[in-house]
RNA sequence: UGGGGCGUCGUCAAGCGGCAAGACACAGGAUUUUGGUUCCUGCAUUCGGAGGUUCGAAUCCUCCCGCCCCAGCCA
């Protein structure tokens, strides 16, 4: 049996560990006459090289004798000459209709510290000059690529059949773009770099490790990979489908809890100051295995700012003056009167609640629409919230962009917003780093790594489907 | 007539001579103590276009059209 061996990418890089044996096939094909010594300026190279429907021409450094390159090649790699004054060429074909044949470069001089080999190098293999290399000492049976290498699949052939070397096989496909996301190393270097995000695993970034960080699970990037499959046309896929592949998994494993991102005071003025009761909640609906836990309900909590509205629309299920409404898992409460400050905004609600609704059911059985979630006021543990949005605010990266524009010119401004004040239930008073809970109402949040004793933080992995807040939003635009 | 690829729903994507899968998104409805979940329903008489072959074509042939990649001593 053979094994499968895949490659990805970066072989120059990689390569390092086969500079010795890549020199030494570099002088096999000298001597076969395949390659030789270039003093041609990268200027003429250029010039010599021809156009995209025009033949290229000869080097006339072309038909130097074996001998004669086999001694200005060692001399190359001896550290005789300077940067970028030779090149080591392998002898294709000038004329051929693929840019990549004509004569490419296999070594340049090039004095620079690998991260790998140090100085121990002062020439360096062009990536042609490593791929099919590197994969064949490995025994690579599939070297995968994308795209853009597909022209380069004859060079990669050609380099293993003039070696007579094992040959892997490389095959291309189509590179994953995702929509509102930078894609491209290149430009995720530039965002690093210029301090665009915070780090390479920013929970913005398309990184494993910013993923990881933003919440996603492996099997849920897995799941997506798996619907998006591979194929040979360049396309543009819905980050939806990312979150949904997110959602299908954690809506049947995530821990749910009560956390108010932004909070506003309720006072319930009917309720006995000193008494605190413990109410029972169940941790995840879709599993019941998962048991239940208590939490503290007293006459003082938080509930949403934006689950109060003084001049609701009808539908508006929530808080409202006059209005009642569930307190999951507690009472029913009616909001009574508003407090604002002296600029007119709401401070503080009083409200009344009805004994005779705890855990949210009524004998008389009346309907109560809304539900809202809650902390005590006394008992929640303050947290801070980070959530993120796109980091673009255009799909394509590569298309969307205007004429003279950057795709840095598209970097959306919100992508990340710092809740400092959240509260959270007292359940999650000294969480661990690296847990996926769905805040109920809200999303999925994963604590994030920043998370101490002392202070939880927790990132937005993606909100809930939320079909109220879609009509809000297309209400406001019409 | 430079070469190399790719065209199937808004987005991905199966299909490879015999009735156009599926998923996301979207739109309706039912259930619901998360405006979540779940459940129903709808969503390509047509596959870039035009011809041709065939009893039969998204699939085979011809021509045309559109999009992407290639002229780094980058990968």
């Amino acid at each position: 049996m053979q094994w499968l061996g895949f490659s990805w990418g970066d072989h120059e890089y990689y390569a390092s560990d086969y500079f010795d044996q890549l020199y030494e096939w570099a002088i096999r094909l000298i001597k076969k006459g395949k390659a030789y010594v270039c003093e041609l300026t990268p200027e003429e190279i250029r010039e010599y090289r021809g156009t995209l429907k025009e033949p290229g021409k000869e080097s006339p450094y072309r038909n130097r004798s074996i001998e004669e390159n086999l001694d200005l090649f060692e001399r190359m790699h001896a550290g005789e000459f300077p940067d970028g004054s030779k090149t080591l060429r392998a002898k294709v074909d000038m004329a051929s209709p693929n840019i990549n044949m004509r004569d490419p470069i296999m070594y340049r001089i090039l004095r620079a510290t690998h991260p790998r080999t140090g100085d121990k190098w002062c020439i360096y293999p062009m990536y042609d000059w490593a791929h099919g290399q590197s994969d064949s000492i490995e025994r690579i049976t599939h070297s995968i690529c994308t795209l853009e290498f597909e022209d380069h699949r004859p060079l990669y052939d050609w380099f293993l059949d003039e070696l007579e070397e094992y040959h892997p096989q490389q095959i291309e496909f189509a590179r994953l773009n995702l929509t509102y996301m930078v894609m491209s190393k290149r430009r995720l270097l530039r965002l690093v770099k210029e301090g665009h995000v915070r780090g390479w695993d920013d929970p913005r970034m398309p990184t494993i490790s910013g993923f990881r960080r933003k919440g996603f699970t492996p099997s849920s990037i897995r799941t997506f990979s798996e619907r998006v499959g591979v194929a040979k046309r360049n396309s543009m896929v819905d980050y939806a489908l990312l979150e949904f592949c997110l959602r299908e998994e954690l809506n049947k494993s995530a821990q749910r809890v009560m956390g108010v991102l932004h909070p506003l005071k309720v006072t319930i003025t009917n309720y006995p100051e000193d008494q605190v009761e413990e109410m029972d909640a169940i941790n995840n609906p879709e599993d019941e295995s998962m048991g239940t836990r208590k939490v503290p309900f007293c006459n003082e909590l938080y509930v949403e700012q934006t689950d109060f509205m003084e001049d609701a629309p009808k539908k508006f299920f929530r808080l409202k003056p006059g209005g009642e409404v569930r307190l999951r898992y507690a009472y029913y409460i009616t909001c009574n009167e508003v407090i604002k400050d002296d600029d007119g905004n709401v401070i503080e609600l009083k409200c009344t609640y009805d004994p005779e609704s705890k855990g949210g059911g009524t004998p008389d059985g009346r309907r109560v629409k809304g539900t809202i979630h809650w902390v005590s006021a006394r008992h929640a543990v303050p947290a801070e919230v980070r959530l993120y949005e796109h980091l673009l605010t255009i799909a394509d990266a590569a298309g969307d962009v205007e004429e003279g524009k950057d795709f840095l010119d598209y970097m959306n401004p919100n992508s990340l917003e710092v809740l400092e004040n959240a509260l959270v239930e007292p359940f999650l008073k000294n969480v661990k780093p690296g847990v996926n809970l769905q805040f109920e109402r809200h999303g999925y949040f994963y604590t994030d790594p920043d998370t101490t004793d002392d202070k939880a933080v927790f990132n937005r992995t993606t909100t809930l489907r939320d079909t109220w807040g879609k009509m809000v939003k297309q209400n406001k635009q019409h």
